[in-house]
DNA sequence: GCCTCGTGTCAAGCAAGCATGACACAATGT
DNA sequence: ACATTGTGTCATGCTTGCTTGACACGAGGC
């Protein structure tokens, strides 16, 4: 699964502890997702989502 | 967490066996997404909007 | 030099998403 | 009466998502 979380993060100029935060999750959290350790919940992605005002689809791409 | 699983298997005549095996999944995962017990993973949400053919936010929605 | 900020990463622990196997029960078919 | 099918649910166990706390490192500012 692979996301556009860096790059729409840095399109704003924002921390990974500014997004953690505007999420609600941990900093670590918010890394492990950008560097690929891990996928976010599907709650979370909907808040991913809402925040940057896109669908899911736009910033969630399954890696098959 | 709500989701149109139910009905959009009910609208395809479907069991919740067809609809684990199309899924690769298990009927116990299929049976407790549907009866609200738990999420499905972000993957296993894209195959089950992969599967009919719809995005992630018409199948499931946020209950907040 | 030092300090701060942003990032990456580790450990330990808890919660949630899967698995398999089993059982109960209603509805239907033979 | 018996078997089958679909659904709900339980127990157990493994893996993944997320937490807190900590440490290392590079880039910049003082």
């Amino acid at each position: 699964m692979k996301n556009r979380l860096k790059v729409l993060r840095a399109e704003r100029d924002w921390s990974q502890q500014h997004l953690a935060d505007e999420l609600g999750v941990s900093r670590q959290s918010v890394n492990a997702i950008e560097t690929g350790k891990y996928d976010p919940s599907l709650p979370l992605a909907f808040r991913i989502a809402a925040l940057f005002d896109m669908r899911i689809e736009e910033i969630f791409t399954p890696d098959d």
